[in-house]
DNA sequence: AGGCGAGAAATTGTATACAAAATCCAGTCT
DNA sequence: AGACTGGATTTTGTATACAATTTCTCGCCT
């Protein structure tokens, strides 16, 4: 029996533990996080800025190793991000970033137009002077993002801000559940984006930005409502076969 | 040092195993339960039949007794069922059933009044015969159980209907908000219900049926609207000190 | 009597040990 | 060569051991 700190140094078997790492090695890092949720935030982080791309393997000893914490830590917090559908769990197999199927994608943005919409109207009409503020710091920080070439970081803020909006309307729940939308989103993104330019956000930011500081709810819902579609217009959503790895382990007879 | 088997025997700290015990006697258990998940949906169904009330403590080692499973097991469910609002954790604390504020009660009800009043119309929209079958068989249930004095299961069964109304319309991620929040509204219902009879929901939920059964859609939107405005009505939110169970929690220390 | 505090008991949090299953890999056979 | 098999290796699933923290208890003091 080998113990782990030798394990860490044998150079055979590092290959899996690289892209952990590598997805990794910039992290902001203010504290060394070793909690449950803090571990399941960086991941999450992760996803959200395209470092760890679907279908990634996410193994537990890697993962323990990235966090200086044993694999019972490491399994909560996959745990918790398989409840929020960012990470498949297969029993006996492991934990993957999750690949959500074109259906769901279209489910994820279905409900998204069900729920974004009516929230952005009732955050513009909530909207006060420190609110707009937080938002039109948003807008300015995805600009430093997109001038710095940051593209993880812009996908990050770029989602943020749509949870921000949820979070003035004061409403805890629904803003939970457009988190999560949102998240999910972006693993769609990662497999479905089919345009080049993230840059047309920019501008339909801005508009909602103007609309919540006017409090006029009813142009808000409306911005909201053709931002999703056009969001939904830049994704690849028809039907094909399937997508390649899982294409791959289907005809190798694994689902 | 005591082994595990002993402890079950000594008589002078089952106290609290009693809670748990008595609370899955009647389980109807067609084989016995052992996985994570498994242990989650029990411990759901419980509270959802109010045989565990809000504030309830579960403690680790009195769910893997009940279970036949160690605290990993039952760790995992609760931490699933914590990310689900059902139960609290609190660190080096425990779990016990979530106690909603009145203020998430009111959230929980304006979630489900965005959400579902739609929902209802796309599924009276989309229903078949087969799905219109599934709900009557339903409604007939929940009548057997309330003939049955049943109450548990009434309530239950009561909430089950909605969530298979979201069903058929065929949106999954939907359907698993609403059955989240259905989930919550049986605590909400625990804690702050005011008036005797159940019985109301009977010729509602018959309504909703017919509407969905015709393929109406607007009618099944109002419906469902006005539903649950009933069942909001029925509670008593007024803002108040603190409820009676962690009262006494803090009076006499336990519960 | 009631509040306080120190130690005991119990409970949760984390790491590790062991079991079970899947994956990998070499060697064999067709 | 390629498919297949059987063991070695790796990885996950679960139980247990130990550490950290809270809760309980009882004696003490004012």
């Amino acid at each position: 029996m080998v113990s782990r700190a030798e394990r860490e140094e044998d150079s055979s078997h590092v290959q899996s533990n690289r892209i952990m790492k590598k997805a990794f090695a910039s992290e902001p890092s203010g504290q060394p996080v070793s909690s449950s949720a803090g571990i399941a935030e960086g991941l999450a982080r992760a996803i959200h800025e395209h470092r760890l791309a679907p279908g990634t393997k996410l193994g537990e000893d890697d993962i323990g190793d990235v966090y200086g914490v044993s694999r019972t830590v490491v399994r909560a917090a996959l745990q918790e991000l398989a409840h929020d559908k960012l990470v498949d769990i297969r029993r006996h197999r492991g934990a993957f970033v999750a690949q959500p199927s074109i259906r769901e994608a279209r489910e994820v943005f279905e409900a998204r137009a069900l729920l974004e919409p009516r929230t952005a109207r009732s955050a513009a009409e909530r909207a006060r002077a420190a609110d707009v503020a937080l938002l039109r710091a948003h807008i300015e920080a995805e600009h430093r993002a997109l001038d710095d070439r940051d593209i993880g970081a812009a996908l990050r803020l770029s989602g943020l801000f749509h949870v921000e909006i949820s979070k003035i309307a004061d409403q805890h729940i629904i803003a939970r559940f457009i988190e999560g939308l949102i998240a999910q989103s972006s693993l769609i993104i990662a497999l479905y984006w089919q345009r080049a330019s993230a840059l047309c956000e920019q501008h339909a930011h801005h508009a909602l930005l103007e609309a919540i500081a006017a409090n006029d709810g009813a142009r808000a819902e409306e911005l909201m409502q053709s931002h999703l579609i056009d969001v939904l217009s830049a994704l690849d959503l028809r039907d094909r076969p399937v997508h390649d790895v899982s294409l791959k382990e289907v005809l190798l007879g694994r689902d």
